[in-house]
DNA sequence: CTTCAAGCTGACCATATGGTCAAAATAAGA
DNA sequence: TCTTATTTTGACCATATGGTCAGCTTGAAG
């Protein structure tokens, strides 16, 4: 049992076709949008045949919603750096800098987020303002503390997130 | 000859017809973008059939051209105001509170505008590198006039321009 | 009133697309 | 090796979509 004989092909197999169809996914999602969008050129892309796309992914929209939640995931560990920062220059820097390199490394992603916000989250709505809400209210309270220690200006933490995010974008 | 009964019907009609269509494609083009958007989802936001958009206009890219044309003329207005400023603080508001007034005024134009320029303006590339190139080059010679006259700090104008544009984002 | 071009539209077509399925291939365990 | 569960895929289907067209309506000019 759990034998793992050279590189336990099956699970391997699955991750590593599970990852061509999302950075396909990404890449054609980001330049035609989630209409323009083909489940058959996803397929060429990544190199598979359509009908394997939907082995993984049942539907186009499961595919989507997965694409926007990676790259969303991914976007959250910027608030780390955030935190563990000891004042607002580093902070809010450093989490400009984490946004940017996101940006720079996942292209395609970014794009795919940033339309997805623009249009008002259609498609991952219900699971966005559970975990967005929970994690700007996690800033905002960062932000206070800084306030009250006298460490920056007293502003609206609210409108401070908008600018950063204006800025990055 | 150009006897102009009550409210020439035919032209007055014809112009009405393209305005009913034109706003209900940059309603539709906003919320679903060019891929996901429906000549017969637009035929419908207008209350007309879906061949009279094809005979205004003869294919789904043609509708979308002229919809990103026409917010683009409207933006291009905005820079009028920029360039009748005696300075950077009042140019450069000004330029801003116009956009934002259009922003507010078309919202979905905006929103394709938007989406088109995000995705390197695949669309109307040509139209644009001309037209928008020249606009440019055009506020960017007012601008450098501000610094060379000791108006404001000597910034790379194109980095200012590019500033305005992510702040009203 | 008649004529004729411009405007309008229901019905239709070829194609593309999301999704399904049954059968074939593959690999893990006994 | 044999059996069984997982994975892969070509072929297929129902539907939706962009676009066409022949014929109908309308309104202006003579």
């Amino acid at each position: 049992m759990v034998t793992q004989p050279r590189s336990m092909s099956k699970k391997d197999r699955r991750l590593e076709s599970e990852r061509m169809i999302m950075v396909a996914a990404e890449k054609v999602f980001a330049e035609a949008g989630f209409g323009g969008a083909t489940m058959q050129l996803i397929a060429d892309v990544a190199g598979l045949p359509k009908a394997n796309l939907h082995y993984y992914f049942p539907t186009k929209e499961a595919l989507y919603r997965r694409v926007v939640q990676d790259i969303f995931q991914v976007w959250l560990k910027a608030a780390d750096i955030f935190d563990q920062a000891s004042g607002p220059v580093e902070g809010i820097g450093a989490y400009i800098d984490a946004k940017m390199e996101i940006s720079r490394r996942h292209p395609a992603g970014s794009k795919v987020w940033a339309s997805e916000v623009m249009h008002g989250a259609p498609v991952i709505q219900d699971y966005l303002e559970t975990t967005l809400e929970q994690w700007t209210n996690g800033r905002i309270a960062v932000i206070k503390s800084w306030i009250d220690r006298g460490l920056m200006a007293p502003i609206d933490p609210r409108h401070l997130l908008y600018m950063v995010w204006a800025t990055t974008q």
